[in-house]
RNA sequence: GGGCCCGUGGUCUAGCUGGUUAUGACGUCGCCUUGACAUGGCGGAGGUCAUGCGUUCGAAUCGCGUCGGGCCCA
């Protein structure tokens, strides 16, 4: 008990406890009778490290676990990999030095798997270190079979009920990576390019018009004009020949045209952007598909054919200029649609290609159904479900995801989707055992594979048991995860819950704020603002950052990564080990009468548990911690324990031990309290006084002890004293010759004689000393809602009146107010009284607290 | 162009279902080596709560506008 060392050595405490925590304690129990709790944890994607940014996260997610476990549920703190995607096609493409194409589908497959597990043994041990409480029983891999079976099954199910089809539909494409992507995969970015005027040539006269897409024409399908345009009212219904191709295109009148944007009269193709596409199906328009799937010009673009997108610009454009069509150019700030994993510019393209239903309505009902934490994130979900205008196009053209269980008949083209219980498959390996309804049993196996987000939407279903426990948990309690993907994963989330189940996912879902650098940046390695968590662990240690991602701010909003504040975690951490330094030989968990100083600490320690407890339940962790680091520094360390060290270090006596077990009481909640956020240090507390775990505890209960009047006087007394000291240039220990407490709560003078270094005495009447009444404070909360209007000229005129007749009136129980020739009646509460000392004369100073009167001798 | 959020002492930040001395941390200044801790203790300085108008007896807090920043999207 003795040898607790004087600096906190976290890396040994730390390491000490990662290595031997029995992590089966956090396991989530099917069987349980308590409440479950079950969080849809978001599985990170496995590739480069574990960051900082996960690191809050993950510290967010670990709080709520640790607390709801101690309150007494049934925890599920699962871990889920999102494995399949295109940014590891693209590494194991870099290092292994081949395309995809190159090698056998299943060897690359192989190839990313492996650098996905690498990646996955990396962050188990990030995840360690940090003190993560996660239940390791409940991982899931998404390129596993017993998950992507899962995945497969909800395509199946939805396809059955009709929520998957397959179709003919614009999608977005990205060229480079040669797979249609889903709009949330689009970002945008301006671009500077050229605006291009073009004459084109009707029976009316010429047309012209601006484009900055000239390398679309063969692609144009249209002209469009605004039908309040009078300039161009003779061409509506017409036709127009497009230069160089030569076809005629008909003339179309559509309101949405901008009359100011060039020359207000537009060329539609199929398909330049989004409103092409809107275009297309409102009149119904032929398609002219020009750009294939590389993003080279196909046939229907004669000369051009087999040129990149940048290639035909260049190349039509000066064949135009050179032909007159073309007669002017200026430059144009542009928002280009890019993909948001290469930044190549996408181009929308007509695919056959697979796509789930969105209804828009429903997924909003769900929402309303999920408390939002912030509430204001809902907003982001709502703007994006009305803001979607295609479904969801889920078929990617790539290796790495999850295969589309689905053979095309070669005789007849049916499609034959897998039957549950054939799954997992993979169609490319495996042929179906049944034969086509034309009787053909030869099938060419889909190729596409499905977007991730398939994967991952069902990360709530999959934790819950679904599909195959009969007792599926669903909804589950809480989806944590970050904004930057509520149009996503939350989005998705609830889309195919209520689609498969017809629920919501989550009882609530709590959105956290990004990590940003030291400087105000997003973290990234380019901005060299990059920390890893593994610097402030050999630093810190785990701990201090796990204190920070409490204290640095509150969940939603951003957060930025300060040094400093590590520091001063690690401060408050260093504190709290001196307090148990000093504490752990003198303390005792023994029955005892508590003395008034102790009543006020227990009655304060009931208060911090009150205050914790609500702030958890709202998931304020900043409240939460800042509320025990001023418990434990102030209120502990610099007040109880200075005011119970004579008692303490003093012999054997009731009062004695009735400080001995105050203190073991408030450090052993303490080390409750904390154990949520700082585990290590709050298990080396714990398990040293209780010889158990902290982490099998339950959360603090009140006992029911308020603050003692009398205690929190003589902390007062005792503060007031340190001042008195200090302002007299005195050593805090050094002896007064006398002190006199007078208070009508029968103060006890142990506590003050000790930290005063002095002798008390105690009356409950008194002093003979006279006081004054000096001011009136009058008090708003009373005199506003009562007086209204009137209120601001009853301050000024309290405070005109003199401070001796306020408060004799005070006394009588009314005071009369004149304002502007009339008398009101204030009530007694509507005024406090600023009464003053006179001890002139007296050979002694005069401390005036609330409760009490202190007179020091000179 | 639209939506959402934010703008608080030198820095970061709490408060924001309105009530008059605005929270805490870091920094800064002065004093104190008191038997857990100088990585400490005590005390102080420092803010027109971005800005303008409005609602109200009363606004950091509610409304509108402006300026600045961030995020999401068109």
């Amino acid at each position: 008990m003795s040898e607790v060392s004087k600096e906190y050595n976290f890396s040994y405490i730390e390491e000490k406890w990662v290595k031997s925590w029995d992590s089966s304690i956090y396991h989530f129990d099917w069987e349980s009778k308590k409440p479950q709790y079950i969080i849809d944890t978001p599985p990170p994607y496995p590739t480069g490290n574990f960051h900082i940014g996960n690191a809050l996260n993950w510290c967010y997610i670990d709080y709520v676990a640790r607390y709801k476990r101690m309150q007494g549920f049934n925890v599920m703190f699962p871990q889920g990999w999102d494995c399949h995607g295109l940014p590891t096609e693209v590494k194991v493409e870099e290092l292994n030095h081949i395309t995809k194409n190159q090698v056998p589908r299943e060897e690359f497959r192989r190839l990313c798997e492996k650098l996905t597990d690498e990646a996955i043994v990396r962050f188990h041990k990030s995840m360690g270190r940090l003190g993560l409480s996660i239940d390791w029983s409940n991982e899931y891999v998404t390129m596993k079979p017993e998950y992507y079976g899962k995945t497969q099954t909800s395509f199946v199910r939805m396809y059955e009920n009709g929520q998957i089809y397959r179709d003919d539909h614009p999608v977005n494409w990205c060229p480079r990576c040669g797979t249609a992507i889903a709009f949330a995969e689009v970002e945008y970015d301006t671009r500077t390019t050229t605006l291009n005027y073009m004459r084109f040539v009707s029976e009316e006269g010429e047309m012209q018009i601006a484009t900055s897409r000239p390398e679309l024409l063969p692609a144009c399908v249209a002209v469009a004009v605004n039908p309040n345009d009078e300039r161009y009212q003779k061409f509506i219904g017409k036709t127009v020949r497009v230069p160089i191709f030569n076809y005629e295109v008909p003339v179309l009148s559509d309101s949405v045209v901008d009359t100011s944007f060039g020359t207000g009269i537009v060329m539609i193709c199929t398909f330049g952007d989004r409103q092409d596409v809107r275009w297309w199906m409102e009149h119904h328009l032929p398609l002219r598909q020009a750009i294939d799937r590389e993003g080279k010009l196909n046939a229907i673009a004669g000369p051009y054919q087999g040129l990149s997108v940048t290639e035909t610009k260049n190349k039509i454009t000066e064949d135009m200029k050179n032909e007159g069509i073309i007669f002017k150019q200026e430059p144009l700030e542009q928002n280009v649609g890019l993909c948001w994993r290469c930044k190549t510019p996408i181009e929308i393209l007509s695919e056959r290609q697979w796509f789930v239903k969105i209804n828009a309505e429903e997924i909003k009902k769900a929402a309303d159904e999920i408390n939002w934490v912030p509430p204001h994130m809902q907003v982001r979900l709502k703007n994006w479900a009305d803001s979607v205008e295609w479904d969801w196009c889920i078929s990617r053209q790539r290796i790495f995801a999850t295969p589309i269980p689905v053979w095309y008949c070669r005789a007849c083209g049916e499609v034959l989707v897998a039957k549950e219980e054939w799954l997992p498959l993979d169609p490319n390996q495996k042929q179906p055992s049944v034969k086509c309804k034309c009787g053909s049993s030869d099938f060419i196996p889909e190729k596409d594979v499905l977007d991730t987000w398939m994967d991952s939407s069902i990360s709530a279903l999959a934790v819950a048991g679904w599909p195959n426990r009969k007792d599926l948990r669903m909804p589950t309690q809480l989806r944590p995860q970050g904004h930057d993907i509520i149009r996503t994963w939350a989005f998705y989330t609830i889309l195919r819950t209520q689609s498969l189940e017809g629920m919501r996912p989550w009882d609530t879902i709590l959105i956290n704020g990004m990590a940003l650098g030291e400087d105000g940046h997003k973290m990234s390695k380019s901005l060299n603002n990059f920390i890893r968590p593994e610097e402030v662990f050999e630093v810190n240690g785990a701990d201090a950052l796990r204190q920070w991602g409490a204290m640095g701010g509150s969940p939603g909003n951003d957060i930025m990564f300060q040094w400093k504040e590590i520091t001063a975690a690690s401060r408050f951490q260093q504190k709290l080990w001196s307090i148990f330094r000093f504490a752990l030989p003198l303390i005792a968990d023994v029955d005892a009468s508590p003395c008034q100083v102790d009543r006020w600490l227990l009655g304060e320690l009931d208060q911090l548990i009150d205050k914790t407890t609500q702030a958890m339940d709202a998931f304020q962790f900043d409240e939460t911690m800042k509320a025990i680091r001023g418990f434990a520094w102030e209120t502990l360390a610099d007040n109880y324990i200075e005011l119970v060290k004579a008692r303490l270090y003093g012999p054997d006596s009731p009062e004695k031990r009735a400080a001995q077990s105050t203190l073991f009481k408030a450090l052993e909640t303490i080390a409750r309290l904390m154990a949520p956020f700082t585990p290590f240090i709050s298990e080396e507390i714990f398990h040293t006084l209780r010889g158990k775990s902290v982490h099998v505890q339950s959360w603090p209960k009140t006992s029911g002890i308020a603050v003692d009047p009398a205690g929190l006087a003589i902390k007062e007394i005792a503060a007031s004293l340190r001042r008195y000291k200090a302002e007299l240039g005195m050593a805090l220990n050094s002896p007064l010759p006398g002190i006199v407490v007078y208070s009508e709560l029968g103060l006890e003078t142990f506590d003050l004689s000790g930290v005063a270094n002095s002798n008390v005495d105690s009356r409950t009447t008194g002093p003979e000393i006279e006081m004054k009444p000096v001011a009136v404070k009058p008090q708003m909360k009373i005199l506003g809602p009562r007086f209204k209007d009137k209120s601001g000229k009853i301050i000024k005129a309290l405070g005109g009146m003199d401070p001796a007749d306020v408060a004799s009136q005070k006394a009588k129980g009314s005071i009369a107010v004149l304002v502007d020739g009339e008398t009101i009646e204030v009530p007694p509460e509507a005024a406090e009284i600023v009464m003053e000392t006179l001890s002139a004369g007296l050979a002694v100073d005069v401390l005036r607290l609330e409760k009490a009167t202190v007179l020091v001798r000179r």
